[in-house]
DNA sequence: CAACCAGGAAAAATCGATTTACTCATTTCT
DNA sequence: AGAAATGAGTAAATCGATTTTTCCTGGTTG
């Protein structure tokens, strides 16, 4: 597949010391960067690497360490936004620090999360990100536990007693949601989510619950929860616009507690014909860079990515270098966008059937 | 962070040996599968290896093999849902057989594409998937030829003269795009592209030209094109439409040749006031789940992300076990899929500036 | 009965680094 | 001056498997 010359063995350590001619130990001192090697040693085993193209073998070098330089990162999923950009982002900062990032998504599932953890153990990784497909009282972070393996969870995850947490904080934005449509005037508000068992469901549904009775004691909210599929919530969600429209009664702004569950309201609207935000106001939890550029822009809570992967891998390597002391619980703020999607209730036409296009 | 119990070392195979009785070099066998073994024997292990909860060390296990059980992966973003799919199913694939995924996130930039490949050339990885930033001729495709890694090269590719190639059949789908445009009345068009030098770019723009000029021999076919970012493009697509309204020609429906482009376009429009389709149709390359919910929904090319996946860990494989033959380039069709946002050119209302909401 | 063969298992070499223990020289200190 | 400390380097052990080589035990054969 290309030049016999390059196919031939990569240099070991021990060709370079000999091409150097000194021992493999005083090779390895020089690449680690010990200062304890004369200088005049220390540049002929640059020369011999520079002419052999010598390049460490991570794997070999971190066999005899208990904890290899590798962390896991595991994910629900890959495809959205959010997930990709914190992979990057904790990929960036594992290199940062001369490790190798393995991740692999669970694909929403808890049985493949243990699976996966399995092997990162078998790899003995030095830590692991774990961002639980429920929350933090699953198998997964039992089975860390149980190995004593070194780990932060983020994203649906509140607080653990053995395991540092990060994540966005989803009662504080809820609550400023909750403000927002308020004191736009909305009564009745339908509130949508997926996965009761998540950790930040029950988060954005009590920060949005409290602070909206807190302000207007008299306000509506109804609460559409499927448990783990979006058609499932998607067919819920069908039910519950029919029930509403038969008796007259339907809400003025529908607040979405995951980004899918903003796609499923929105394409219920479409297929109703309803338009925001004359006929219906819309926000969801997460952003998405599609949401500003549609007609109209989508108001979103912007979770800040950057920071809990900052945080998130700050806590784990102090705890890889053993750092000691209780489990610390942080809670990043999100900054909520308020755009077109939301409106006041019963300020334009409110149309029954589509009438556009 | 754990029981002091399941702090200590995890058991290793010659731990097994002596609870078992025998040596390491028969665990080894009995965990391979191999037959010669007494039953007997193999039972004792089988036993051991259960009381102690013996796993191989996978890291240990591939120290002698010259190819790891480690293929890398190299994508240009995580982000969208095209790369994040694909590194799901790549994932899928992978472990099907056996295999780690490490994937890598090149960032759009070809300098770190060829330090990740050095580094997982370090790794001594199996095999590599490359989606490389540009095209087949870049440097990260030259070292992996100097260096005689195995590989395979998926979507921004055409066909190479070492590595096995995957794409989508982009010059195909834009005929198609082309036939609609052209058979819904369109006679000036505006392609709208990024990375001149992207294989695809190429492809994506030669197909829809001849097509269209085929069809057409009158069609207007006007190209913006961006070197390497999207903000270049976005003021160049400003200036483009900024000239066009003061001549009062305008295109009657653009195609996006990606999918940052379609986003561009659609913002482009929206700045404008300008409304799908009645104002100006648009197609773009590369589906999303968001396009089918907004209003109107986004017409799409649909590119076959897991036959291009399936194809290339199936080369990829091939060719680790020790495929000959000359390298082979693989196109996989795509889907058009015509959605609302396309119209017949002067079937609405050509609003000047925005009219709603 | 010696020679040969086969099955099964153990011993030893290997993969490519790191780390420990030890050896010489030099210095430094008492 | 002699003991202790330091500097620079090497041989060997180690990490946890796999693979090659060697060995042993019966059984068969000439």
């Amino acid at each position: 597949m290309a030049h016999r010359q390059a196919q031939q063995r990569r240099p070991s350590i021990h060709d370079v010391a000999s091409r150097a001619g000194v021992s493999a130990a005083t090779v390895s001192k020089v690449m680690a960067g010990v200062t304890t090697v004369k200088p005049e040693n220390a540049q002929r085993v640059f020369d011999a690497v520079e002419l052999l193209g010598y390049r460490v073998d991570p794997l070999a070098s971190d066999m005899r360490r208990a904890k290899r330089r590798i962390i896991g990162a595991i994910m629900p999923e890959f495809e959205s936004e959010f997930f990709g950009q914190m992979v990057t982002q904790l990929e960036s900062l594992a290199e940062q620090r001369g490790y190798t990032l393995v991740a692999a998504s669970s694909r929403e599932s808890e049985a493949r999360e243990t699976e996966i953890l399995a092997r990162m153990h078998d790899w003995r990784v030095a830590g692991v990100v774990l961002a639980p497909v429920r929350n933090e009282h699953g198998p997964a972070a039992a089975f860390m536990k149980a190995n004593g393996m070194t780990g932060v969870l983020i994203d649906r995850v509140l607080s653990d007693d053995a395991f540092d947490t990060v994540s966005a904080d989803s009662a504080a934005a809820s609550a400023e949601v909750a403000r927002e449509l308020i004191g736009k005037g909305h009564r009745h508000i339908l509130v949508v989510g997926l996965g009761e068992q998540a950790a930040t469901v029950r988060a954005r549904l009590d920060g949005f619950r409290s602070t909206a009775l807190k302000l207007a004691p008299d306000v509506r909210i109804d609460v559409v929860l499927a448990e783990t599929d979006v058609e499932p919530l998607r067919a819920q969600l069908r039910d519950y616009f029919g029930q509403g429209a038969n008796g007259g009664e339907r809400p003025t702004a529908v607040y979405s507690l995951f980004l899918k569950g903003t796609l499923v309201a929105l394409s219920e609207f479409r297929r109703r014909g309803w338009h925001c935000p004359n006929d219906i106001s819309l926000v969801g939890f997460d952003d998405a860079e599609w949401m500003q550029v549609t007609w109209p822009a989508i108001a979103a809570v912007v979770q800040p990515m950057r920071q809990i992967a900052g945080h998130a891998m700050e806590a784990l390597f102090a705890r890889i270098e053993g750092g000691e002391g209780p489990p610390i619980a942080r809670l990043e703020p999100c900054k909520v966008l308020m755009r077109e999607s939301v409106g006041s209730p019963g300020n334009g036409p409110h149309s029954g059937g589509g009438d556009r296009q």
